[in-house]
RNA sequence: GGCCCGUUCGUCUAGGGGUUAGGACGUCAGGUUUUCAUCCUGGUAACAGCGGUUCGAUUCCGCUACGGGCUACCA
């Protein structure tokens, strides 16, 4: 059955962003459909009118592709199995409630809130765990099992208020065959007779699902832990549809949990954990609360992904950085592990800074340019470039590159006086106008050049490098920061160099 | 409460009946260095507990504890 081609989807609901648990779900989704040649499907799973957000879609399409996750078919592009959004599909799922209820696997209920409500308080007193609309309580309650066939076409003619239910069977020990966990079981007596069509004319996230997945020949259903729980009312609906031949195979993924407290990371975390949850900068169409994103924090849309991939999956090897394409060789869905994971934000960076040190110096001055043009300055790209080539290695976030680098296109605004207080000794100014008497006549003023000058006029002053190093730094850059002295006055030149030691020296 | 899933250094994890329980991030110490980083070297640090099976259990089984998920006409 799924001996030709491998199926995927990855399915969220509009009603936000989607937050890096999300991204990763929909990442080995990818990796598995790419690894084996199959399909990678995006289904807007958007049967909820109450809780769209017109922004959603969009932001969820725009994340995956920053990220480089492609799909095949999708709501944009279209394809065989289209369309992609429920809310297109509306019509079909009403068919296969009904034809359900024909089959005797599930009825009509016409319960409203209140009965509802009594029936769970009713319940409660005795046993909580049996609160629940099911075998023991159904027959208690208004619907198409007991009212006569006459109400029921009467009330339906009526236009009454109505949801279709499933019929949970008595007792029965339902397995679903889990990818990552082995065989689950459960009995029926813990389900309930879940409700599959609304009384808005919408199916239910279960009955949509599968239909959808049936409709769309998924082959492999790759989804969060959290959906566990109802697997096995999903495998009885793909028996009761007479699909279960066809039936996907599931792999439950363990979720991503927050780092501090408990439970899972989710939307409302925003950016109190100290590092975004979304992949992209998102606000709030409401509150037009900003939270930050992966991408303006300054992360390499690949080395996200190499984090994402690595929570919950690894390789049993020590190779930690992967590119898209080996992620795609060597994942594997054994290889997922069974417990949820904590983002480590220490490590993110890490792995951030191991993706920027592979960029070329153009490369880096390309991510850089735009900071410099924003504020209304004008370089050279060969000066960007050289710039970062020395700054290079202590990048860690793209805006780290401007952070250590901003002294090379404007002079220091302050001085560090924790700085001062600890390397600007009485002899110090003295030692600095010698230099800049000094330095003033210096013909070709380059780094080789101006070292060797050093040597001579340290050996000549009696002082130590560090004597005069670092008073010419605080003085230069502001602060006891940045490359080798010398590499930073051989780029800023001789005029500019010595300017600013001249203007430090008065300010100071 | 009930059902389901899980539990190896602080974090991400490898491993698996007999190992010095490995790596990475962090952290600590030292080195390099004109500063700050980088970088290099070294250290710290874990099998939740209790029973059982076994010659032997961290590894298999059970129980307990703890953590997580679900328990809507949300997905």
């Amino acid at each position: 059955m799924k001996d030709s081609m491998i199926r995927v989807r990855f399915a969220p609901s509009p009603t936000g962003p989607l937050h890096i648990g999300g991204v990763r779900t929909a990442l080995y989704n990818y990796l598995f459909a790419r690894k084996y040649g199959g399909k990678f499907i995006l289904r807007i799973e958007d049967t909820d009118q109450n809780r769209q957000v017109a922004t959603a879609e969009e932001y969820i399409m725009e994340s995956l592709d920053w990220c480089g996750i492609l799909f095949d078919e999708d709501p944009r592009k279209g394809g065989p199995y289209g369309p992609y959004r429920q809310s297109e599909r509306k019509e079909i799922y009403g068919h296969y409630a009904l034809q359900l209820v024909r089959n005797k696997f599930a009825y009509y209920a016409f319960d409203t809130e209140e009965e509802l409500e009594q029936m769970r308080q009713r319940l409660k007193i005795s046993d909580p765990a049996f609160a629940q609309y099911g075998p023991a309580t159904r027959l208690e309650m208004k619907n198409s099992l007991t009212l006569t066939e006459n109400e029921v076409q009467q009330r339906l003619k009526d236009g009454e208020p109505f949801v279709i239910r499933i019929k949970i069977p008595e007792n029965e020990e339902i397995i679903v065959n889990d990818l990552i966990r082995g065989e689950v079981v459960v009995h029926s007596h813990n389900l309930d007779d879940k409700v599959l069509f609304k009384s808005d004319g919408w199916p239910t996230y279960h009955l949509a699902n599968i239909v959808d997945d049936h409709l769309m020949k998924i082959t492999h259903v790759i989804r969060g832990e959290e959906w566990l729980p109802s697997a096995p009312l999903h495998v009885l609906l793909y028996r009761y549809m007479g699909w279960e031949a066809e039936m996907p195979e599931f792999a439950h993924l363990p979720l991503l949990l927050k780092p501090d407290g408990n439970g899972k990371l989710s939307k409302r975390d925003g950016d109190r954990l100290g590092f975004p949850v979304f992949p992209l900068q998102w606000t709030g169409p409401d509150t037009q609360e900003v939270s930050s994103g992966y991408r303006e924090t300054g992360y390499l849309p690949e080395a996200f992904i190499n984090i994402l991939a690595f929570l919950g999956w690894n390789p049993g090897t020590e190779q930690e950085l992967f590119s898209l394409n080996e992620l795609i060789d060597q994942f594997s869905l054994e290889r997922i592990g069974k417990h949820g994971s904590k983002f480590d934000p220490d490590k993110a960076k890490w792995f951030n800074h191991q993706y920027l040190k592979l960029k070329t110096d153009e490369e880096l001055a390309g991510l850089l340019s735009p900071t410099i043009e924003n504020r209304g300055l004008k370089f050279n790209f060969n000066y960007i470039v050289t710039v970062c080539a020395l700054i290079r290695d202590r990048v860690y976030l793209i805006p780290d590159l401007w952070n250590n680098s901003w002294f090379f296109f404007i002079p220091p605004s302050a001085y560090s006086q924790q700085v001062k207080q600890k390397i600007w000794k009485p002899e110090t100014p003295g030692l600095v106008k010698a230099f800049l008497e000094e330095a003033g006549k210096l013909v070709e003023w380059n780094k080789d050049n101006l070292h060797a000058m050093l040597e001579v006029f340290l050996s000549g002053h009696n002082a130590k490098m560090g004597q005069l190093m670092n008073p010419l730094r605080l003085l230069v850059v502001g602060d006891n920061q940045g490359p080798g002295m010398t590499d930073i006055a051989g780029i800023l030149g001789k005029e500019e160099t010595l300017r600013r030691i001249r203007v430090g020296l008065e300010r100071i």
